[in-house]
DNA sequence: TTACATACATACATGCATGATTGTATAAAT
DNA sequence: ATTTATACAATCATGCATGTATGTATGTAA
């Protein structure tokens, strides 16, 4: 009904977002339509058509909110753990489990990735944002694994591609299964019993 | 068109079945319509809307009809490991993962349960069914590794209910990325690996 | 101040998908 | 042999959801 100036339009856009985030995780994406993350948002679809060109690309920058602090992350190189790549490696993967018990924003898009979003065609630009992520993850917890197994904190026997494989789905599976329920156990607890557990296996050979 | 005998419906009501496993395994649930499952049967939708109330009263058939060899499998108790509770829970564990291998309707409906329907309340039903399936295996992981630790096969003290979650978690990850990609790694070779790895850290104390 | 671009609201056209109803040929029961 | 129930096919009515096109009021630049 109004026209607004250049910082107001993209607060609407930011509302438009965080309305798509908790209706899509709330009620699934297939579930939810335009009409009513415009409503949640206090606008038309309009202007969800003027901000985004379809839901699909609604979703694509929804996911590009978040893969920005997440990117961030794996940058930041502890200097703490400079000489301990093991330590670096369980630093890693538990700062994950950290960022999503932290923001809410994590939270419900990777409750949406996993729980409420379809894995199909249609969506596939999305999924391989989410499957370029995991691998950078892989190839470098990989490296990190050679690397102590170098340093001698692993066994020389060590398959690391293999044992990296399942420690992320390890962590994968804490997460699958903590957002079905979050009350049922606590993330970050869990996580580390589980590396520390899975870590301390790393050391006996087979 | 035609009328058909007993035997001939309850034919026609599997091949919808296997149609739908196929194209919600393939498409999703939600980008599937009865049409499709129809056609891909070689009948109408009349013929769904004979055998089946709606769309979820199908999938509930279709669960239902994979839930049964799951049972099975779960009740057998092999003998060899009357005395040896820690080698029947990884056998347990590892039974899961094979059934998957070799059965493609188990696969079909995993994948479905993992990757091709929302978590929502309109599926509820459905997914009440897989939770209570998973509730029982981690009972019964809890208590076979309550007994391990009884016989002496593990310190006293294990945390038997914390690193059951993380076990059952590792396994559903395992299922999780495998089903996203099946020719990435083997699943059993994986599984058996990660098992292998966890238990060995089971031995030592925090 | 004029001209244009922006940020939406409103209205419209279209396309499935669902569920219900009805029709019908055949098997099964009596 | 007649009746009835079964197993579907075919048609219909309805309801969203999407995308697009248009209208309009306001910021913004010249």
């Amino acid at each position: 009904m109004v026209r607004r100036t250049k910082a107001d339009a993209l607060a609407t856009k930011a509302d438009l977002l965080d309305a798509a985030e908790r209706l899509f995780s709330a009620q699934g994406v297939a579930n939810t339509s335009m009409m009513q993350v415009a409503e949640a948002a206090g606008v038309t679809r309009g202007a969800i058509y003027h901000h985004f060109d379809n839901k699909l690309d609604l979703i694509d920058s929804m996911m590009e909110r978040v893969s920005l602090p997440f990117d961030q992350m794996l940058e930041q190189t502890s200097q703490r753990h400079v000489d301990n790549p093991l330590a670096l490696l369980r630093a890693r993967l538990l700062n994950i489990v950290e960022l999503l018990q932290r923001d809410p924003h994590t939270q419900s898009v990777i409750n949406i990735l996993f729980h409420k979003c379809e894995y199909v065609d249609e969506t596939l630009p999305i999924h391989f944002r989410h499957l370029r992520a995991r691998n950078n993850c892989i190839e470098e917890c990989i490296l990190l694994m050679q690397q102590a197994i170098d340093h001698g904190q692993l066994p020389k026997t060590t398959n690391a591609a293999k044992l990296v494989v399942c420690l992320v789905a390890m962590i994968d599976g804490i997460i699958y299964n903590w957002l079905l329920d979050p009350d049922y156990f606590n993330v970050v607890e869990v996580a580390e019993q589980a590396l520390d557990t899975f870590m301390a296996g790393l050391q006996q050979p087979a």
